[in-house]
DNA sequence: TCGATTTAGATGCCACGGCATATAGTGTAC
DNA sequence: GTACACTATATGCCGTGGCATCTAAATCGA
């Protein structure tokens, strides 16, 4: 097989391309219904739910959650901003930034999105995560997530 | 905990932040070295190496593999013809498209290109997939990634 | 065989992210 | 308190992907 003749003798090259063509999938499906059912995509839902649960979060806390680079999640925020979702409150103790907060609406869109998104990973994924080796997966990814986010892999320059 | 209080019970919500995660940081590390070393990225390295073990590829067949729009496989396909690295044969037996083949400096450099990527992720990932939950990890993911693409999961429509 | 439908892919417009840069506010040394 | 380095983030330019649309070619049906 393809690992046994390569310079890839653990078979990283294959996890990771099942990896990411499992994301993208799954992002694009979540995007589908989550466009056409509440008007926003998968990574404003996840933006959203993060201020919902990490309320007084700065533009650079969700760059660092998401590893995004920080001008892409500012004007992010804006968009957000915008559609009246979210609001930018003066930092009393830092006035170069903003804390931001979910508005009532904004609560409430992502209340909903989150039964959209619980309905639709279930139809999606279904029972493949049942069992013993669905759970060693969680912990796997839970831990190799970890393990990226205190090296800070991955992180946009900007 | 989260998954106890909201309409998500099993947990899928979590599974799925943690897969989005470890994709995007991976991805983002990959970047990196690739851009550095070979002057390409993620996407055209996957892109590169479908075509090397899959000559005769349609611009329609890289767009499945990687669930990506026909039109941005098509742009994508411009721009690594622009550099030298594929060329486009006319399909004998259909002439709306072309058959897709690696040029010989696209196969050193898919090939140079694939050390660095087995090199970077023993470095990115380490250990963290050996033993057995390791190994449940990575049939859980190739049988997820089956799963969604049997059932055409996550196509954009482009 | 000829028109209608479907398919492959190329192209234009737009949204979004990366990266570089600009700006304003903060901390520090003296 | 003033200069200097640092930090948070806002903004501009560019590359890339999504989606709609267009064209040519293949396929289907009578």
């Amino acid at each position: 097989m393809a690992s046994k003749s390569n310079g890839d003798p653990t078979g990283l090259q294959g996890f990771f391309a099942d990896l990411v063509r499992c994301e993208t999938r799954l992002y694009n499906a979540l995007n589908d219904r989550l466009r056409e059912r509440h008007g926003i995509v998968t990574s404003q839902f996840e933006a959203l739910r993060h201020l919902r649960d990490h309320p007084g979060s700065r533009v650079a806390d969700l760059a660092a959650e998401f590893a995004v680079g920080i001008g892409a999640t500012s004007k992010g925020v804006d968009r957000l901003e915008k559609h009246g979702w979210v609001v930018r409150r003066p930092n009393p103790a830092d006035r170069r930034s903003s804390l931001l907060a979910l508005t009532d609406e904004g609560t409430r869109l992502v209340d909903a999105a989150e039964a959209t998104v619980t309905d639709a990973l279930a139809e999606l994924i279904g029972d493949t995560l049942d069992g013993s080796p669905g759970e060693a997966t969680r912990q796997v990814l839970a831990t190799l997530r970890s393990l990226l986010e205190r090296r800070q892999i991955g992180m946009p320059t900007g």
